[in-house]
DNA sequence: TACTCGCATCAAGAGAAGTTGATGTCAATC
DNA sequence: GATTGACATCAACTTCTCTTGATGCGAGTA
């Protein structure tokens, strides 16, 4: 892939995304997609029917980072605007996942910016 | 190498550099090291002796980009104190180099953070 | 229906980042 | 030694980012 198709708005958004220490622990934390939750809630359902965890819930992440509830749900939205973080709504829950082709696709352009 | 040996702050730092299009521009540029410079200066010389190009000169930079001499300073400054690119006067003129490991281990964390 | 819970969003303030023009410094040239 | 050219840095300003507390809203629960 060229250089010069490469969307430098678009990956200088993802970077900004990812400038944060506490985004940054967010990420790794969702890459690890550990069930939901450790800790005592109803929220640690998984899908229904499936028994298969998908994602975490931001009264987890808050739990974990300490933050305050509005904090974390700031830090979250950064996160999905830059599309590194899909959003799933169950029940009064939402749910966070990482979106791991978005993170490879960042990857890659650096990659492809440096001239591989 | 794992999660938690990384350092979140030095990682955000260097994502900060380049959650700026301009400076990502500057990357991309500094990457394909072309030979400095294109345009009749003389700062076109290499280094001395070897005729090996060494970084792109701080006017050619100005030049590509239509920045102003102070804003390119400074971008180049943030890249700089993030490690991402070297620096070396010769002369009058002060040539910048991306400094590619610096690069390649931020490529390397983020793949560490997100799980490989 | 009223209440609570989980979360998004808003408004306001503090601090950080980016831009611009001015000033300072050092090397090269006259 | 004075001037010029290349560059860093500073000061002032604007804009963006982050934090905090308040408000709103939909989904469950009493």
């Amino acid at each position: 892939m060229a250089v010069d198709t490469l969307d430098l708005a678009h990956l200088a958004r993802v970077a900004k995304a990812l400038s944060d220490p506490i985004r940054l622990k967010m990420v790794g934390v969702l890459a690890q997609g550990r069930d939901c939750c450790g800790f005592a809630d109803p929220c640690t359902r998984n899908v229904p029917g499936t028994g298969t965890p998908a994602g975490i819930c931001v009264c987890e992440l808050q739990e974990q980072f300490g933050l305050g509830q509005s904090r974390t749900s700031y830090h979250l939205r950064v996160l999905r605007e830059a599309g590194l973080v899909t959003e799933e709504t169950r029940g009064k829950w939402s749910f966070y996942e990482l979106d791991r082709r978005a993170l490879a696709g960042l990857l890659r352009d650096l990659g492809t910016l440096a001239g591989e």
